[in-house]
DNA sequence: AAGATGTACAACCGCCACAGT
DNA sequence: CACTGTGGCGGTTGTACATCT
């Protein structure tokens, strides 16, 4: 027997939001905040609405500060980035742009950029928007030996699959909690070229512009250097792979990196 | 002009993790 | 320790609008 519906769909509102429910949710919000709860939201604001439903308007298209549409090359190059790293991992990568929503980034991207980046693969250019002072084309190679010009950057190509929910990094978290390590630490000697992804992957993407608390910040606040490196070689398994490559014999590529996070 | 097709994006669905009991 | 409720997440769908034939 499967779980309970969080509201009776029958009963609630569902579909588009009216203008008046929009400021019905806004004007309660910020009058009284969420409370903690929002299943029990809608009743206290007066909406015939799944508090699911709410919560999904208020973050997504309510909050103060969203940005909707003209993303920029910047912002294009950073999802794509981040997208062929961790794949769709879309609060992630959205909690690295401003003012920028999972939904609005996924949308985007399964829309436009997934289309560009393809494109741009199979013309055989660059997926490069015009440089930029923080990721520029030349910046991002990470062009690793003398026979391979292996680069970050250069085309597309399909993401890790998807993963687990695994909790990384909570949009409500405190910067100092700390993201869960992986059961299997793999830290070996095979496998260290990929750890160091961590030191070029997160530079490219605006270094101390989108990590402001250092790499840690990335999984959530991490302090240690050596848990920060582990997970980056979990979490960025295209780049490590690019690393492992460029670091190993192409018969001793590192096998495995992190299939489960928890 | 009208129907078909494509595109963009808001919203929903179902699952998982976690906290509280 | 098991159960329950809730928040959060990514995948998917529905639909309005644009473009094409």
């Amino acid at each position: 027997m499967g779980r309970a519906p969080c509201c009776d769909k029958a009963s609630v509102k569902r579909g588009p939001w009216s203008p008046e429910e929009d400021e019905q949710l806004r004007s309660y919000v910020q009058l009284n905040g969420i409370g903690g709860n929002w299943i029990a939201l809608p009743q206290k604001a007066g909406l015939n609405r799944c508090g699911k439903s709410c919560r999904l308007r208020w973050l997504n298209y309510l909050r103060p500060n969203i940005k909707h549409g003209g993303y920029t090359d910047e912002e294009d190059r950073i999802i794509w980035s981040l997208y062929s790293s961790i794949g769709s991992r879309w609060s992630i990568i959205a909690s690295k742009l401003p003012g920028r929503t999972d939904n609005d980034v996924k949308n985007y991207w399964n829309t436009k950029l997934k289309k560009k980046a393809m494109a741009a693969s199979s013309s055989g250019a660059a997926f490069a928007a015009p440089a930029t002072p923080a990721l520029s084309p030349a910046s991002s190679c990470v062009t690793s030996s003398s026979s391979g010009d292996v680069r970050l950057g250069a085309a597309y190509t399909e993401p890790p699959p998807p993963r687990q929910h695994a909790g990384l990094v909570r949009s409500d978290a405190p910067r100092t909690e700390l993201a869960p390590v992986p059961a299997v630490a793999h830290l070996d000697g095979a496998c260290w070229p990929a750890a160091a992804a961590l030191d070029v992957l997160l530079p490219e993407l605006g270094g101390e512009q989108l990590f402001p608390y250092g790499y840690g910040d990335f999984f959530g606040g991490l302090q240690d250097r050596a848990l920060e490196q582990q997970l980056s070689s979990c979490y960025f398994p295209n780049v490590a792979e690019i690393w492992g490559a460029a670091a190993v014999a192409p018969d001793g590529k590192p096998p495995g990196l992190c299939n489960r996070l928890t």
